[in-house]
DNA sequence: TGCTTTTCTAAGCTTTTGCTTAGAAAAAGG
DNA sequence: CCTTTTTCTAAGCAAAAGCTTAGAAAAGCA
């Protein structure tokens, strides 16, 4: 019946992601991401509509993203405060090893854009609502193991620990790590 | 012997401050910048080079700024827990509130530019340092007047709230009410 | 008043931006 | 193998980007 396209969506999605990962929103040109993502750009614009829907796919792409390479961890059945504590010290390392301390995707398209578009804005609330009902389920875990006492606020604090990652995905990107760690070792003494 | 400009530069600085902080860096052009600051092109590259040393001059000018529209509570005399409890509170409406919830200048700059320019990420470290100094001053006040246990690591502390501000400065953004206003009853309560 | 120096206005420069289009190439069904 | 449908390449579009420049205007000093 017709052609078929010479690439995968997916992979050229996670290339897109990445370039923006690296560069910012509006730092990145449809010239780098063609480059980048090795496709034309008539079939960027065929595939993605424009630059701006492409940018919300990459941001949806980054949260299946993060679940498989960042919060595995947290996710999986059972996860507790001791997963937490580790995960928050990889945390760190993870955001500010990456190369050129690109931290969190969400977390610095909240800095460059914030309100402004409602389409994005959307995805970036959608990406904090995972983290914290993520979090929300390791204390509830905790809570039942009897690690967190039974009348404690645990969406009180699962806010405050979504509030915790915001802070270091910003920290990470330009304190040293002293203070980096000095947050880490901080944030999990009110949880209790 | 020569000409006078027609413009004070302080005042036409703060007006570019405001352009960026609204709009981004990226994302702000060198004509709007010459519109709201209300003068021609040539002037601006006349007395501050090119876009980027603007900026730069322009996250000095936020520091001053925010020195005194925000950190005044902070910066008085004798400050302490007291002052910085409620200066949290009055931080999730001054961030909130602000027209377009825009956030943090320093913070969305951190977002979108990162580690990226050295020039740039210099007055970012410059500003995240002071407000460290500043909570650092806060908490030995509040040290002396026994209000912390005197084996308390200060510096330690100093290094989490700054997290936190950035943390809530990211938050405030996006997040609802209640979730920043969960972020900061518990900011406080390791503090002792 | 004239001279010198600087600032101003307004136009224009080159490059890059996001996006589109014309036509060649390829895949599948008849 | 030929037609249909879609994808591809490569060129091109108008608008906007950062920055520069030529010449008029103004301010101080002789």
């Amino acid at each position: 019946m017709s052609r078929n396209k010479a690439f995968n969506e997916e992979i050229v999605l996670e290339k897109a992601m990445q370039v923006f990962w690296d560069n910012g929103y509006e730092a990145t040109s449809v010239r780098l991401l063609e480059k980048e993502m090795g496709i034309n750009q008539f079939s960027i614009y065929a595939t993605f509509a424009n630059k701006k829907k492409l940018f919300v796919e990459s941001l949806k792409k980054y949260r299946e993203y993060a679940k498989i390479n960042r919060f595995n961890p947290l996710l999986k059945e059972g996860a507790k405060l001791k997963d937490l504590e580790n995960f928050l010290h990889n945390f760190t390392f993870a955001v500010r090893l990456g190369k050129n301390q690109r931290g969190c995707l969400v977390v610095n398209t909240t800095g460059e854009l914030g309100a402004k578009d409602s389409e994005i804005v959307d995805e970036l609330r959608n990406y904090y609502s995972f983290i914290k009902e993520m979090i929300l389920q390791v204390l509830q875990n905790s809570a039942n193991a009897g690690e967190i006492s039974g009348s404690a606020d645990l969406d009180k604090y699962s806010n405050y620990l979504l509030g915790i990652m915001q802070g270091l995905s910003v920290g990470a990107k330009v304190l040293t790590e002293k203070q980096v760690e000095d947050i880490v070792s901080m944030a999990l003494l009110n949880i209790k």
